[in-house]
DNA sequence: GGATTGTCAATTGTCAACAATTGGACAAGT
DNA sequence: ACTTGTCCAATTGTTGACAATTGACAATCC
């Protein structure tokens, strides 16, 4: 059996505005990393009983999380007959960042046209953040990742746009965005990548503060573009898998 | 090649992507639609044992329903305490069409890079229902809409990217946007409006086929940015509600 | 009075049992 | 060999009961 909430539960002290995790959204997340782990082959079926017995709880709970899971496209699932684990190729993160490229490329936009002081003050210190990093020597991959994840969550959260933000920071962030860029930080950014994003976030940085947004939305782009064949190059090794070029979108 | 879709396939006679219609999505549909068209008030709790008993099952299909619909982000969930539906404001409307917009602003993108003959072709099939329904005196407006959701969704579904064809045609269009559009068609297909939308879904058509990929997103998106100013500006007249345009992106 | 604590009904969370469906195995027929 | 039909075990769908938590209100204390 599994713990996945161990130690004693803080029933009063709950921060502002935090939620109490239930159990169907743990486990959804602890099935979400499996799959992106390569713990479930393509294709390969999740059964409730399973599931159930494995973290402890009846089928109830399972099911929820299973459904969150169908709702996330991390699973497939077809009536009566099951859930299926969803199989992620290189071809699929392409996708993901094709799409992450476009939804932040609208927060970004919308950002610059509300001209946000708050919202780029805040980015410039995160920025700076990238910029120490990345003078910094040995910078450890995964660290300049979670920096330059604080700047687009910044974008995320901020926007002004609050479907959007939602749909950046909740509904697509726990899917296979959230995962592979959280929960399994590719090391692609060597020192030069590193020197590369930070001014890619800088030029982001410049268009939001003068309120050019077809800029700030193109600078935007460009970032996940690189990241996405930064990833690409970096996975493609790693798995000895092979795709192809042809359809990257460059700008 | 990827392969979102794994899993088994259908035994039975069973169209692609079809898929019984489980209880507890026939539930999350019919109050999705009662959400939207506002017979709960925003802020309203959903009460677990009402659904229940109003569709005469056991609570827990409905929780299914609840928790999908909380996905799809059209209740607000709060663990124990219940759900409430959300405030479907003006501005959200204005949100979802941007964020629409974006999207297959890509989709004509990844579409125009790779130049698929066969999609093309379909489009001015569909487009050339609009030139006649355009040109025919009279043309309901709802019957417009339907026509131009037809042109939209095959974009959507044969844009290329799997990844974001799920997420236009599955778990956006369950959400707000589909519910708009689809289960109550809006009447800002005025007869100026019906031939406006022609010649931009011309344009769209000949970016495509001559794989201009740039103009092709442009001309995506100015379709969703008309299509959301028409639509507020019959909403603000029939609900009596004013909202800002200061920060309508144009272009 | 204002704040704290105790109590309780309403509601959600979880469970275990039962019902219904599926897919595969196997046999018989063509 | 191929199809067709019938069983059956495995699995999912649904239910009603029970446990746990919440929010409101009353009682109590300072």
């Amino acid at each position: 059996m599994t713990n996945i909430e161990a130690g004693p539960r803080p029933t009063t002290s709950r921060r502002r505005g935090e939620r109490t995790r239930t159990i169907p959204e743990q486990i959804a997340d602890h099935v979400s990393t499996a799959i992106i782990n390569g713990e479930y082959r393509g294709g390969e079926r999740i059964r409730e009983q399973e599931l159930a017995t494995l973290y402890g709880v009846s089928r109830g709970p399972v099911r929820e999380a299973i459904r969150a899971l169908e709702q996330r496209g991390l699973v497939n699932f077809f009536p009566r007959r099951g859930a299926y684990a969803i199989d992620v190729t290189l071809d699929t993160i392409i996708e993901i960042f094709n799409v992450r490229a476009a939804l932040m490329g609208l927060a970004a936009r919308d950002l610059a046209r509300r001209k946000h002081r708050g919202v780029v003050a805040d980015l410039d210190v995160a920025i700076a953040d990238l910029r120490q990093l990345s003078k910094a020597r040995g910078t450890p991959p995964e660290r300049f990742a979670r920096a330059v994840a604080r700047c687009g969550g910044l974008i995320a959260a901020r926007c002004g746009n609050q479907y959007l933000s939602r749909l950046l920071g909740q509904q697509l962030n726990r899917t296979l965005w959230g995962l592979i860029w959280r929960e399994r930080p590719l090391d692609f950014f060597t020192p030069r990548r590193q020197l590369a994003a930070l001014k890619e976030w800088e030029a982001v940085s410049a268009a939001l503060a003068t309120g050019r947004d077809a800029e700030a939305e193109r600078a935007m782009r460009i970032i996940f573009f690189n990241a996405r064949d930064a990833a690409i190059t970096t996975l493609e090794k790693a798995r000895g898998e092979k795709v192809s070029r042809a359809h990257l979108i460059k700008d």
